[in-house]
RNA sequence: GCCCGCGUAGCUCAGUUGGAUAGAGCAUCGGAUUUCUACUCCGAGGGUCAGGGGUUCGAAUCCUCUCGCGGGCACCA
């Protein structure tokens, strides 16, 4: 039979391609192939990849499974990257790879480097939306996971092909931006020797006002002490504003997040948007004048039974209209966030997603609507909602108050414990699952610190490089080229497993990009790690496994392919994950 | 009351979107241990996948009901 020759980089699709083919060549060419999964299989002694084929297909091609599962096994066999094939249980094809496959296989990844596996460009144009927080105080902690979650997502996308475009929508139009600027002027006032008491009920308290009430009396002397507040308040709003804008775009260089833009919601008010996108939607019979049905549970006290202005939510998937105008006839939050999403619709993203916390939970539905009907359903949104975090110091869980505006920011989070921890123990968890942030446990240098054990995989290879380096009389493994190495010489179980594992990551990277899931990526490379100290640590009692084998420069060689190999994609992994990937560790 | 999420080993959690005998770390138990700079290492036991019913060749995964935990439930942002 004719070979399928195409070798895609990732195995699994490969393989699926060569079973595709062949089920062709059988002539059934224009049946639906999609729901064949090539994967590999429970149990590793059923060999490298399993394929489903034979069981979706035996319905459609009016066949017992077994018996098509035989005929494809048949074909397989005469493939020349296939060493043994047999058909199990209900009519699993279970494939068991020839050696030279994987040394060829591997070959590319030692060619390829850091960017194995990396899919070409999509050109599919993304925007993730995360943090935006509230612009009237430091970040905190509970700003924390969503904001590494959206930031690794959105490199998980880029590596991925993808064009993504890393958004903050800046609440800076409400009235928390009033009583912000007031509280801002209260600590002018205190700056300039007025006694101002106790900060008021309702008012920021936080210290972090206290330096742009400084800024406030450099600025203006003064002057505004006397005006009314008519007066002063656009000027101090101004002020505080920018001032709250650089303190967190500080806070997020802590964690190396940048933003391409922050997304103003004022703007979106004063530029008539919100009027614009209302009367986009009137014309398009989307919204409408009517009474709601009182929220069940607790009723609020100051419920009133009122008509108004409807947004026809329930068309789009929400459980429930929802409401555009307040009962002073200035626009809702929630207008003001259809006019935001269909801004990105406008600006060209069909691809939207959205990182919110847990308390927002309730939101995702009706988002989602908006999404689907600004769009007239061209664009879609995914809603990614980050669970709690825990934070965790001496076994006690350690709680905050908001009263006294005394929360713990990521500054302190930060000096405590630094940027790798937070960010990989962030994302050391689904996102729907609550986390337990251990404040001790996260700055051990133990292999019960998962950051530590992954970092130290890729500066252990390193270590072994600069040994070679003196065993090897000057080897330097930033010019060697390890492509020269003959990578049939890795014959050891324990080796082709390590290779093994590496060659899946293109399908891990794909699964967790597709999913929006990159907690994928952390739990493959701490399993990667697991691998690769296991194999170190077999050297301590079976020399000849060591990688640096005296006497025996080719087979040294290979396995230095193989080391090395391993930090090509610890480093590739913790790019995506914004964890640095250290030549040592200290 | 309604909506969303969760419920997997003693504990903390994965589980390749429906695959075969459900996995890892911690803890427990049993061994090894003057080390290719660093983290000790190797192995074992441990399960009604919250519970019932259903869908099909096949379910932790999909549907349905029940129980438990968390979050949310006009006009705040």
């Amino acid at each position: 039979m004719q070979q399928v020759r195409k070798k895609s980089m990732d195995i699994f699709v490969h393989f699926k391609s060569v079973i595709v083919k062949i089920i062709s060549d059988m002539g059934h060419a224009h049946i639906d192939f999609t729901r064949i999964n090539t994967e590999p299989p429970r149990d590793k002694t059923h060999g490298d990849i399993a394929t489903n084929a034979a069981m979706v297909l035996c319905k459609t091609l009016g066949m017992n499974p077994r018996e098509l599962a035989t005929q494809i096994a048949d074909k397989l066999k005469d493939n020349t990257d296939v060493d043994d094939v047999n058909v199990a249980g209900p009519g699993f094809i279970n494939i068991k790879v020839a050696n030279a496959f994987w040394a060829n296989r591997f070959a590319e990844l030692v060619a390829d480097k850091e960017s194995f596996g990396r899919p070409k460009k999509h050109n599919k144009k993304l925007i993730v939306e995360f943090t935006s927080a509230n612009p009237t105080g430091p970040i905190h902690i509970g700003h924390v996971r969503g904001t590494v979650f959206g930031d690794s997502l959105a490199s998980l996308l880029e590596w991925s092909g993808h064009d993504v475009f890393r958004e903050y929508y800046v609440n800076d139009a409400g009235s928390q931006v009033v009583t912000l600027a007031r509280s801002a002027f209260l600590r002018y006032r205190e700056y300039l020797g007025d006694d101002i008491g106790e900060i008021p009920k309702g008012y920021y308290p936080g210290d972090y006002l206290k330096p742009v009430g400084k800024d406030i009396a450099q600025i203006h002397g003064d002057k505004l002490k006397n005006m009314d507040e008519k007066e002063w308040l656009p000027v101090v709003k101004e002020i505080v504003m920018k001032s709250m804008m650089e303190m967190i775009k500080a806070d997020l260089a802590l964690l190396d997040v940048k933003f391409d833009n922050y997304f103003s919601e004022r703007e979106l008010h004063d530029d008539g948007a919100i009027e614009k996108t209302l009367a986009d939607m009137r014309e398009r019979g989307l919204i409408y004048e009517g009474v709601l049905p009182p929220p069940k549970g607790q009723l609020p006290d100051d419920y009133e039974e009122r008509e108004q202005t409807l947004f026809r939510a329930t068309d789009w998937g929400d459980d429930i209209d929802r409401p555009l105008v307040k009962s002073d006839g200035s626009y809702t939050y929630f207008a003001a966030d259809i006019a935001y999403h269909r801004n990105k619709y406008l600006r060209g993203f069909n691809d939207q997603i959205d990182v919110l916390g847990a308390d927002h939970g309730g939101y995702v539905k009706r988002l989602k609507a908006i999404v689907r009907a600004v769009s007239n359903d061209e664009a879609e949104l995914d809603v990614k909602i980050c669970q709690i975090v825990k934070l965790l110091k001496d076994g006690e869980v350690q709680t905050m108050s908001k009263r006294s505006g005394n929360f713990i920011t990521l500054n302190e989070l930060h000096a405590a414990v630094g940027k790798d921890p937070i960010r990989f123990m962030m994302l050391y968890r689904k996102n729907e699952a609550p986390i337990d942030f251990d404040y001790d446990k996260v700055t051990e240098k133990s292999r019960d610190n998962p950051v530590f054990y992954v970092q130290y995989a890729h500066a252990r290879v390193y270590s072994i490089m600069r040994q070679a380096k003196e065993a090897f009389n000057g080897f330097d493994v930033a010019t060697y080229d390890f492509t020269k190495s003959d990578l049939n010489l890795l014959q050891d179980e324990s080796e082709i497993n390590l290779m093994k594992h590496l060659l899946n990551w293109p399908k891990v990277a794909a699964t967790a990009a597709e999913f929006h899931e990159p907690h994928r990526i952390s739990f493959y490379l701490y399993d990667l790690a697991a691998l690769f100290h296991s194999l170190w640590n077999k050297g301590k009692e079976k020399p000849q496994l060591r990688f640096i084998v005296d006497n025996n420069e080719d087979l040294t060689l290979a396995r230095l392919a193989m080391v090395r190999s391993v930090a090509y994609i610890v480093k590739a992994g913790l790019d995506i994950l914004g964890v640095d990937a250290p030549h040592e560790m200290r």
